[in-house]
RNA sequence: GGCGGCAUACCCAAGUGGUAAGGGAGCGGUCUGCAAAACCGUAAUUCAGCGGUUCGAAUCCGCUUGCCGCCUCCA
């Protein structure tokens, strides 16, 4: 069985199969560039970019296009508020954007596109909606007309009658039905405007999207994610219309991810518990972030709090630790090649359970990419790996020995390299990890390994009184040691 | 009011009809000068409750309880 995704439009896991055998055409809902990105972006684009890399190493032919918004009344806000203009503040952010995922090790998209560069493309959509008698205008704006759809609510699984009912749709002299939405809006003093066949202009929110996918993607198209919260009205709006339009289906897989609560409360700019991508890589590393989120079902909602972001870090460091371990012990031999027979003979169970990892794996994230399972499979295959390596004691790994061991890293870091995972050497995370985690200690990182030389000669002179007692006072400061062969390291503990 | 989701060990979490993955914490052991890390062992006769379907259910159906999201800009 081939991937299997869930559908928010039948509500159920399908087999995956795209329009053209081998392509896949794939656009998410990018951001609007009025301010720094969030956790709840983080998520986004980590599970995207997931899906992203599954489908190019099942041997897809990806087009992945994620748009900025960069026209809209936040930024023009913001850009009042700075006594700047749009272009500006939008620049800044899609800087920012970039710098957060570049962090993240979420892949650049192959398509980009702003919003404010494809504006005819919008112009045609909205002029063929009115033509067919979709659209109609309204003083200086253009609007949808839902009732003229019948399809509208197919998405989102709500009635038109059931919306309208509810007390929190807005009241519009200016619509015919309140849930029709803007397709064009006339400017007002200071805005950013177009010209357009109704005049100067910008245009609404939801026709961007379906400008943009249809432009670079056609009108019917593979997968289109986003977030839960945009499932109504923003995608319920996209199918209306970009299928009123073009009289085609506009798309045929529809993925949303869950949210990002904080302590268990709904992160929002009111309650105050809002946490940029920024803040947080202050103090996490970036593969730890991705950790956490793929550790439960994109799917599900997910709770960030200091409790769930250390047991990443230790999840990570645990991998990475193994990792290290072969990397040290295996150096010699490393570039000696042995028949299956030889390598299986030094170790029967790791050797199969090597073997059988990429089958498991492949059907964890074929399975809605349940990328929760996957990591536990990491797991298992980190486990038979070290206990490999503990078999040989502190002896170091030669020829087939130590091949079977290289062979076991390179397996882990073949598929976690598909979730964005484990992309660092050994030693570098490491090093990364003390950097950012230093500050919180008091102390610097000189300071400390110049008390890991004085505690060494003590323990060389046989005084492990004094050595005990550095390790001690480190220990104190949350700075935790470990003897080895190698060395002595030392991280910061949570 | 309408629509939808969730409830699995101390915590996080996978599992979607065949007899409970994995991670974290704890406890015991191995290794270690002692530690730490790692490894080994240990934890749910049971999956919110009740009823039903089935040879068989955490998994399907119904009801009950509790929690959450969307319906307004929102990842």
């Amino acid at each position: 069985m081939g991937l299997q995704v869930y559908n928010t439009l039948s509500k159920s896991k399908e087999e995956f199969v795209p329009l053209v055998p081998g392509k896949v055409r794939f656009y998410v809902c990018g951001v609007t560039v009025y301010d720094h990105c969030h956790i709840g972006h983080a998520r986004s684009a980590i599970v995207f970019d997931v899906v992203y890399r599954y489908l190019r190493y099942s041997g897809y032919e990806v087009t992945y296009v994620r748009n900025f918004t960069d026209v809209d009344d936040k930024i023009i806000r913001r850009a009042n508020a700075e006594g700047t203009d749009c272009p500006t503040i939008a620049q800044r952010y899609i800087a920012a954007f970039h710098e957060d995922m570049d962090a993240l090790g979420v892949l650049r998209p192959d398509l980009e596109p702003l919003a404010t560069e494809n504006i005819d493309s919008m112009i045609r959509i909205i002029e063929k909606l009115v033509e067919k008698g979709f659209a109609y205008q309204s003083g200086t704006d253009v609007y949808f007309e839902v009732e003229k759809f019948p399809r509208y609510g197919k998405l989102s699984g709500r009635q038109l009658d059931d919306m309208i009912a509810g007390a929190r749709v807005e009241v519009d002299v200016n619509k015919r039905n309140p849930l029709d939405f803007v397709l064009w809006k006339g400017s007002k003093p200071g805005e950013p405007t177009w010209e357009s066949p109704w005049g100067p202009g910008r245009p609404g929110w939801h026709i961007e999207c379906s400008a943009m996918g249809s432009r670079f993607l056609g009108n019917t198209f593979d997968m289109h994610g986003g977030g839960k919260d945009l499932i109504f009205p923003h995608h319920e709006n996209e199918i209306a219309q970009s299928e009123a339009a073009s009289g085609e289906p506009f798309v045929r897989y529809w993925l949303h991810n869950g949210f990002v609560n904080i302590d268990n409360e709904k992160m929002s700019k009111s309650l105050g518990n809002f946490l940029t991508i920024g803040e947080v890589l202050q103090r996490l590393h970036p593969e730890a972030l991705r950790f956490f989120v793929l550790s439960k079902h994109y799917r599900s909602p997910i709770d960030f709090s200091d409790d769930s972001i250390t047991e990443a870090d230790k999840g990570l460091e645990r991998l990475y630790g193994t990792l290290e371990a072969v990397k040290e012990r295996s150096a010699a031999g490393r570039d000696e090649t042995f028949p299956d027979k030889v390598l299986r003979s030094q170790d029967g169970e790791l050797f199969d359970a090597i073997a059988a990892f990429p089958d498991a794996f492949r059907e964890a994230m074929d399975n809605d990419f349940n990328t929760a399972q996957a990591l536990g499979f990491l797991f298992g295959l980190q486990r038979h790996l070290q206990r490999y390596l503990d078999r040989f004691g502190q002896k170091k790994l030669k020829g087939p020995a130590a091949a079977l061991a290289l062979k076991g890293a390179s397996a882990i870091r073949e598929y976690s390299a598909v979730l964005g995972l484990l992309t660092r050497e050994p030693e570098v995370f490491f090093a990364e990890q003390r950097k950012l985690k230093i500050g919180t200690t008091g102390l610097t990182e000189a300071e400390v390994e110049r008390l890991i030389e004085v505690r060494n000669q003590a323990r060389q002179a046989r005084d492990f009184q004094e050595a005990d007692r550095i390790r001690k006072d480190l220990e104190a400061k949350r700075i935790q040691l470990e003897d080895s062969p190698a060395g002595t390291r030392w991280r910061v503990v949570s």
